[in-house]
This record gives C-alpha cells, structure tokens and sequence, in this order.
DNA sequence: ACCGAGTGAGAATGGTCATTCTCACGACAG
DNA sequence: CTGTCGTGAGAATGACCATTCTCACTCGGT
C-alpha cells in the first residue's frame, strides 16, 4: 500500500481551495499550472496525480463551486418564514456576494465566455448548473404560489443583476432587482384579488 | 507617397469584417491571428501595418461593434411610435438578435469575462459600452416617463435576457424580458393613476 | 543497515502563438 | 532600361505553457 492514503482527500481539498481562489480571481485561461502549484503549497507532480489535467481541474472547480452555491442557496432558502420571503431570500444572497471583495461575477458564465465555445466538457459543467440552478429559481416561485412566467422574469432578473455586479462593479444590482421582484410579486397578487 | 491609399480604409473595412466575425464566433483567445488573416484574405504584414497589435484589433472589434449597436438601437427606437413603444422596442431588437443563427452572447462581457481580468485596455472598453447602453436605456424609460428605479429594473431585465439567450441558448429569452416589463410598465402607471 | 518504491523540486519537452524577418518580385521614377 | 521601394507569402524568432521526466532523497519493511 502506499503511504498516507489518509490524506489523499485532504490535498484534494487544499488543491481545489486554491484552484478555485485562483481561477476565480484570475480567470482560467490566466492562470497557469505553476500558479495553481504556488497557491496549492503542492508540487505539480502531485497536482497531475489528482487530477490528469487542467480541463478535469476546471470541471472539479466548477462542479465543486456548483454543489457548495446550491447548497447554501437551499439552506438560506429553507431558512426563510414564508413563501414569499423564499423568493426575496434569494436576493439577500445576490447582495451578500456581490459585496464579498473577491467577487468577480458568476463563474460559470466566465467559464463559459472563456471556454464554451472550444471546450465541450466545460460548456457540459455550465449547462448542468444553469439548468439546476434555474431549477430551484422556479421551484421556489412555484412554490410561493406564482406563475412559471413571473419565474422566467425573475430568473432573467438574478440573472442580469450578476452579470450588471460583474462587469459593472455595481454594487446596488441586488436591491435594484429585489425592487423588481417586489413590484412583479404585489402585481402578482394584485391580479389574483381581483380574479376572485 | 506610397500606392493606392485610396484602398487603406476599404483594407480595414474588410480586416474588421473579418475579425467582428472571427472574434464572436469563436472567441478571442481562441482565434489566432492565422485564423484572422485567412478569414480577412491579407497578408499577416497588412494587418499589423493596420493594427499594431491584436490588442488593438480586439479594442477596435468592440468599439466597431458598439458604434453599429447603437446606431441600430437609436433608429429602432426613433422608428417607434409612442414612448411606451420606444421601451418595447428595445425588446424586439433583442428578440431578433437572440435569432440570428450566429448568436453567441453579448461580444462586450464575452471580452469582459476572457480578458478582464488581465486587459484594462479591454476593460475599459467594454466599460464603455456599458456606460453609454446603460445610458440609452434610461434615457428612453425616462421619456416614456417612467422612474429611474424602473429603469435599472429593465436594464437588469435586458443584461439577464442576454447572458441567459447566450448561455443557455434560450430563445425565449427577449419574450419573458418583455413581459417583465408589461408588468412593470403597467404596475408603474396603475401607482401614478392611484395617487391622482 | 539495505532495498525499492514513492516523493519533492525543478528542469526538459513539445506545441502554440504573436510578432518580426527574409526574399523574390513587380511597379514606378528617372 | 535600371535601381529602388513597398509588396505578398510564408518562414524564423522568442515567449509562454501544459505536461512529462530526472534525480537525489527518504522511509517502511526486512
């Protein structure tokens, strides 16, 4: 047996902490293989025996930064009093990471400008997100008793807000759609009394 | 004098022709300047005679690209009939740019998210466009009367449409932004009715 | 103490690419 | 007709980078 299989999982860990912190600051094809070595603290030996490449690093980062975001999207969502709350808590988190200082905008849409057209595995990893994560977007406003087309608006709205926080460096994107999705909602309701 | 400088402008015409289509649809990292002067039919020689640099030629491929959306985004909404129109129009623009079969997304983030990052000539750029776009939009929300916090509601709306329509290759993309906004319009007018 | 397998550090490899250079050629001036 | 200058085509240059290889070393088992 070789040695320390117990902390095989540990450098998985402390390679992908840097390789996402790298990535992300930096953009994917910036970042190169000795820039991932000096963050990670691990010689590139190693790094290619985790990983057999730069392509299946890129695709651990994005699936990794992928169940840790839906994660937390589900517990702040779960978190929440009411329906209507679960839809605003989505917002609260736009705000909430918008302010991080490391923000530079949704990954998977970096990745996806930065790769999709040339990198099919990528542009697979991005699709899955986006789709799951749309997923829950209409979940929760189904749930709160909305229509799919007020879904469809406020996913576009999430949406807009990220890329406006990432290229724009706007800091008020989260409030501005939160704005929209309370006057979406109360229309919302509005036209429901008024059926009735 | 050298020959023919009468041919100069319709060369760099026919170079940013060629590199608009080249950049867009396969990236900017991705296309290599072979690639540039195969599609664009000059010798490598001419094209740095025009452009020092493919920096320069990535910043000119912007801000050619922007010139002409903002022309075309001008005359469509001058064409409109009411100012409510005018808003609307924006939508239909971007319903028939999503259906174009060469769609891949907005050129300004696409080169925001590859060379943001490490480009400030590009991201100057692109910072550009979004200043003078963002700019347009609440000028014609403005005169249809609206708020400037509807406004930055619609822009947020648009910025979602594209990035979504470019993703995830939505279609429907422009239609759900549009409904979106009936509701706000609608929402928005039904306020200033009430408190007459 | 000895062997061998696995290690870290960093050098070598092979490929790609932006940019520059070479060279033979055609057009124009004198 | 002849020398010169700008040209096109593509080869050379120099950097950079992902990936692999070298080598001296260490450590667990005997």
């Amino acid at each position: 047996m070789p040695t320390a299989i117990s902390t095989e999982e540990s450098m998985r860990d402390q390679l992908l902490d840097a390789v996402e912190q790298v990535f992300y600051a930096r953009g994917i094809q910036a970042a190169n293989m000795s820039e991932l070595r000096d963050a990670a603290g691990l010689p590139l030996r190693r790094i290619y025996q985790l990983f057999p490449s730069k392509d299946e690093l890129i695709v651990a980062f994005l699936r990794r930064r992928h169940d840790r975001l839906m994660a937390m999207l589900e517990a702040q969502v779960a978190a929440a009093d009411s329906p209507e709350d679960r839809v605003l808590a989505l917002f609260a988190h736009l705000d909430a990471w918008f302010r991080e200082p490391s923000f530079r905008g949704c990954p998977w849409t970096n990745a996806y400008c930065e790769l999709g057209p040339t990198n099919p595995a990528v542009a697979a990893e991005v699709d899955h997100h986006e789709l799951e994560h749309r997923a829950l977007v209409t979940r929760v406003v189904l749930d709160a008793g909305y229509s799919p087309e007020i879904a469809d608006v406020i996913y576009l709205l999430i949406a807009g807000a990220v890329t406006t926080a990432g290229v724009q460096h706007s800091l008020d994107a989260a409030e501005q759609a939160r704005h929209g999705v309370r006057i979406l909602l109360a229309s919302s309701r509005a036209e429901v009394a008024m059926a009735t």
